[in-house]
DNA sequence: TTATCCAAGGTTAGCGATAACCTTAAAGCT
DNA sequence: AGCTTTAAGGTTATCGCTAACCTTGGATAA
């Protein structure tokens, strides 16, 4: 490689340029103190021409204050995190905050790991995602934080400053009005990995004893050794079929697993809603969509990222804020187009 | 918002309780240097009872190494950059390094400030997608940056010291010849935001000159202000249609499109392979489909992530690399199963 | 006229760590 | 015995920047 490379322009040799002190010039690209017009437009000068770049670092170990935000969510590749995330960076950028994102993969262990990763950074603020066991080791380490801390993804418990999400209590719920109120009664839950997915458990959790309470016995047939795909879901899905042909109605970890379901269905000739009720949950499912529109609990996640953000924002401004911001769910109706 | 946030923990404090001094105790966390048994013990015992957390950004500015390693990619949510960006991790994470993510969105200006804003936190390494036309700020930050620098997903221009992807040149010409090898004359091209996208304007470019070497022209049905989503290539390709009804094969930009498109055919009872040849491009579908496969070229993106993160790890051990690894592009044949 | 104030900028002392070198006492060598 | 070596740890001087305070000369007020 190159080993040629440039060396690096500091604060000293702008002031020197322009012929003032390094404070002087430090103001200058801050933009505050009282600096006269020339001498800005001096340093200006003297700093783009010799091409410097600030040191965040050497900045924010001096101020002790950081634009730098944590985040940490279980996986970057599956599309409902990186929404969330997206949702974060939409607010956060603009401001001048840097996302700094890490991804635990659902294991604990690795969550600690980057939190202790992060918090070496002194970040401004940290972002955690609410469906994971935390560890004793990541309390610990969380107590010692000196900065805000958010709950992501889940507002059923408030162990942080403050948490934005759906109930995924009340999710469960919904999921169990909308069979009640259509009359079914052999009801049926198909999820993978659950064991990892605190979030998506309180959602079974909560359907299972809603139904409970109207003298109905939920049918649970998951795994955990099976990804959270669409694959998985038709698997489990003929498994569960023929094990209780007499299902009429199943609710599923997430909209790709329901689409598996969906063509298992198809397939064996169980024509969907008519003679078997389908729900999915995230609402993924509805912008890819071209024809088939799955009947899901559509999860507002750019939002929920975006009332993160903001919360952070108010929190370092030292601002009074909510326990939490419930994101809406909504359950929306599909069709039953099958094709593509 | 408790205010009440605990003192910071630094090295002295861990030195004076455990009778030492901060160099001692600094030696002691890292290993290195000669330090007995004893004292280390008493040093680590020290520094767990006070919860001792290091600074890094006071260690990266002293030591002037860092562990950061930033990426900047086009979007997050676009699941074909979130796997390269698992890839990076996969191979950075074990290794004690930390990713920093940007999301440039495809806008030159955004690459730009995001270029200098990774810059100012000294990174070890910086990866940048290659699929983007490249501001003249940006190349004259690049050229003052003091760490090796890598382009990810395209490697038919070496920009940067390294660049880890396909060659979409070869992508186009393959897909060129999967045509005339099937002997289709009737060939168009349908795709959206190709002025962000250089990376798809290569392949398109390859496709359109290697057809015209065989004495046929393309033709091109694109947008520049809708998503390159399934809606955009079923909307695009009903258009087409309508204006070539003739066409019998059409490459698309990527599966999302392709799959949109693929809808449109079956509904409008053009039966796919044989009235008409669709050819997509990254090989998402691959995974996530159930019973569609539709004919796609598969990219290795885990692999150019890892390829790239390996390729940093020896730079920055100052061992010798070669410009680039070009990804092996792969054409799966699919089958026309038209459901989910 | 003299005290006061303010704009404009400088000085000093760190932020929390590490590189590079220095000290010391005991052990080893001839 | 006298010299070298080494294990074990300490000192000093930054890294690049900013908070907090200090200086100065002219304008303003009383």
């Amino acid at each position: 490689m190159d080993s040629e490379r440039p060396k690096t322009v500091t604060l000293a040799e702008v002031a020197g340029k322009a012929g003032v002190s390094k404070m002087t010039v430090s103001k200058v690209l801050r933009e505050v103190g009282n600096i006269s017009q020339e001498t800005r437009q001096r340093v200006r000068q003297a700093a783009h021409e010799l091409g410097y770049l600030p040191n965040s670092l050497a900045g924010t170990l001096s101020s002790r204050r950081s634009r730098i935000v944590a985040v940490i969510i279980p996986s970057i590749s599956d599309i409902v995190y990186a929404e969330v995330l997206s949702g974060v960076n939409a607010i956060l950028r603009p401001k001048g905050f840097q996302t700094f994102i890490g991804e635990s993969q659902f294991d604990p262990s690795v969550e600690v790991d980057l939190i202790r990763a992060m918090l070496s950074f002194q970040p401004a603020g940290l972002l955690l995602n609410g469906g994971m066991a935390r560890s004793a080791d990541a309390q610990a380490l969380l107590a010692r934080r000196n900065c805000p801390a958010i709950q992501l993804w889940d507002c059923d418990r408030h162990a942080l400053d403050f948490s934005a999400g759906p109930s995924h209590e009340e999710a469960g719920r919904l999921v169990a009005n909308h069979f009640l109120d259509r009359g079914l009664k052999r009801i049926a839950y198909v999820g993978a990995e659950l064991d990892k997915d605190l979030s998506a458990r309180r959602r079974h959790l909560a359907l299972k004893s809603s139904l409970a309470a109207a003298g109905i016995d939920l049918v649970s047939m998951t795994c955990e050794d099976r990804p959270r795909q669409a694959v998985t879901g038709r698997f489990l899905t003929e498994q569960l079929m023929r094990m209780h042909p007499e299902i009429d109605g199943i609710h599923f970890l997430n909209d790709a697993m329901a689409l598996g379901g969906l063509s298992y269905l198809h397939q064996a000739g169980l024509p969907v809603p008519e003679r078997i009720s389908v729900v999915g949950f995230n609402g993924t499912s509805l912008a890819n969509a071209v024809r088939t529109r799955l009947t899901t609990i559509d999860v507002p996640r750019t939002e929920i990222g975006e009332k993160a953000a903001q919360a952070l924002l108010q929190m370092m401004e030292a601002e009074p804020v909510p326990d939490f911001w419930q994101a809406r769910l909504e359950l929306v109706q599909g069709n039953t187009t099958l094709a593509i």
